[in-house]
DNA sequence: CTGTTAGCGCCTTCAT
DNA sequence: ATGAAGGCGCTAACAG
């Protein structure tokens, strides 16, 4: 691979002339410049970024650390961040942590060897706190998406948790529910809290009665939804939830899995509503109700958050970016007379 | 950030006896060894891959390049490749292509530029030839996914697409289906050339008919199905055909949906199957018959054919990996009565 | 406007 | 087993 000693040599200038005429500075005389350029070309010359990086301690690379890019929530996020990070000159390491702090600390101490500039992070939950704090150390900018830490200032994209409860709640109690279900996910994460939260406070709202056996935990990635249905559907018909709120795509569509190997029947039977749209492709298919959450605008977003802090661009105060989520009603949900 | 000459002083050794700590060198005494890693750890430090990078002209850095992230059949490649490559040391840079060639060439450079040791590619078609060549240019190794290239040689993962389509026809023709249209890709895809050549085999050797005006070329971004459908349903009820071959999930989705438009219900006036599972999460709600990629194995076993290139412990001949697709039966091509 | 010098953090090579 | 010198390709800082 040619250098710009190769370039210099041939164009009759010292390195540091190329090097101004690759970064467009300003200090070259039109002439020179056209030569260079022409050398360039004619040697196929391409800038080794890896020796710029090195000089000047920026790699314009990012990284984005999500759950599992299969799952449409966090692709969408993924596309929307590539797009900005192209557009704005950067590019995109993608690493998918699977709710797991290990391998995301593991991530992380890789991504700062690795050097990138910034970090687009889903933490996996409180216990993030750690990898956070250690990205900070070394100085390394980063951005949270979809999900707050505790104890870690920083900019940040979340969407309105309350008005998604409050959206599908509501939906819900119009169609003539009154025992709602949660199925909720683990409590390190800020999500979780949240939407527990929003639950309670929407369910008093509406002079609904908060029932402890019809809130449960899962995990997002180990689901254990079947045998939290499996403990629902042996409930008596007095207490026996209506209605079921799942608070994401994979815990929603693990739910109706499980309904249906009980025989039960969505919506007639019980309605199911979650978060995050499952249907990426298969809108001509729709069947569940969601608050679907602009994931797209999550990573474009997020993106620009975090290279304004590395561009030092960003006002010194954090941002917090709170997204609305949208609620499409379908089958899953309606009455059926 | 520490360095290798910081962790040198205060451990009274040379900046050499770091380096060769860190690299696992057996010349190194057990004492000294154990000295030098506490200070490691004492002082925090991490190598510095970028100046790594720029001596042994290696980055262990790998490029995925798909036309979108978004689409199921590539975020599972993208699975595969990312798992494999960490497990081998490497990490992947995320790039969507959009099925534009100018959009691959400009990622191709700056690939070259940011000095990625090999890329994982799903060109766009044969015009990706050029920018294959300029990869070759620069001793880049890469390898092709889902897709050939004229007059490229190179490791390659394909699907075995004669018998994709052999499993698709012949379930529609148990169905009774006699007229069969394709709705097929640009032919400057290999994929799309090599699906239509199947599909006249697999005709002629069940002794039917082939009818050119029911084979079809659009485009899988800027979609035409619609105007196909209108044109198809427009035919005389002699010629229109029963059932619908899409090639790609994109397409198939597009074809259900138009088919929908005209108020055509699927499979009851027409059935359609498909290439590529359109549905990630939602196999609570199956609709489409296709034949399904195994699209994981795609990222993971073309990433270990990138990485033995690139560490040169492949044979010199290239190897071409062709997986079996499946054919997973449902509703959109099951004769109702 | 152009060039020279020095150094980013690490590793190869050669000495000891 | 350990160290010293030199260089990977580039750019900041300074000199002219």
């Amino acid at each position: 691979m040619a250098t710009i000693y190769d370039i210099a040599k041939k164009a009759n200038v010292s390195p540091m002339t190329v090097s101004r005429v690759i970064n467009h500075s300003k200090l070259v005389s039109e002439p020179t410049r056209r030569k260079v350029q022409q050398t360039i070309k004619s040697l196929n010359y391409i800038p080794n970024k890896t020796a710029r990086s090195l000089v000047l301690k920026e790699s314009k690379l990012l990284s984005l650390i999500i759950t599992d890019i299969t799952n449409p929530f966090f692709n969408n996020i993924a596309r929307g961040a590539e797009d900005k990070a192209l557009q704005m000159g950067y590019q995109l390491l993608l690493s998918n942590s699977d709710e797991s702090i290990e391998k995301e600390s593991n991530y992380i101490k890789l991504l700062i060897s690795t050097g990138v500039d910034g970090v687009l992070i889903c933490p996996t939950g409180d216990g993030s706190g750690k990898n956070l704090k250690t990205l900070t150390k070394y100085n390394v900018p980063f951005v949270l998406l979809d999900r707050e830490v505790k104890g870690i200032e920083c900019d940040l994209v979340l969407v309105d948790n309350h008005e998604a409860i409050r959206k599908l709640i509501n939906h819900l109690i119009e169609q003539g529910h009154e025992k709602i279900a949660l199925i909720n996910g683990p409590t390190h994460i800020s999500n979780a809290r949240e939407r527990e939260k929003a639950y309670r406070e929407v369910l008093t709202l509406n002079s609904l009665p908060i029932d402890e056996a019809l809130i449960f935990a899962t995990h997002y990635i180990q689901d254990s939804t079947s045998e939290i249905i499996s403990s629902l559907l042996s409930l008596s018909s007095k207490k026996r939830p209506t209605a079921i709120v799942a608070t994401n795509n994979f815990v929603g569509v693990n739910t109706i899995k499980a309904l249906r190997k009980h025989r039960m029947n969505v919506p007639r039977d019980i309605a199911v509503v979650c978060f995050d749209d499952p249907e990426p492709i298969s809108d001509f298919n729709p069947f569940l109700t969601v608050a679907s959450q602009p994931a797209y605008s999550f990573g474009s977003m997020g993106t620009q958050l975090l290279i304004e802090r590395i561009e030092e661009t960003a006002p010194k105060q954090y941002r917090k970016i709170v997204l609305s989520p949208e609620l499409l009603i379908r089958e899953s949900s309606l009455k059926k007379d």
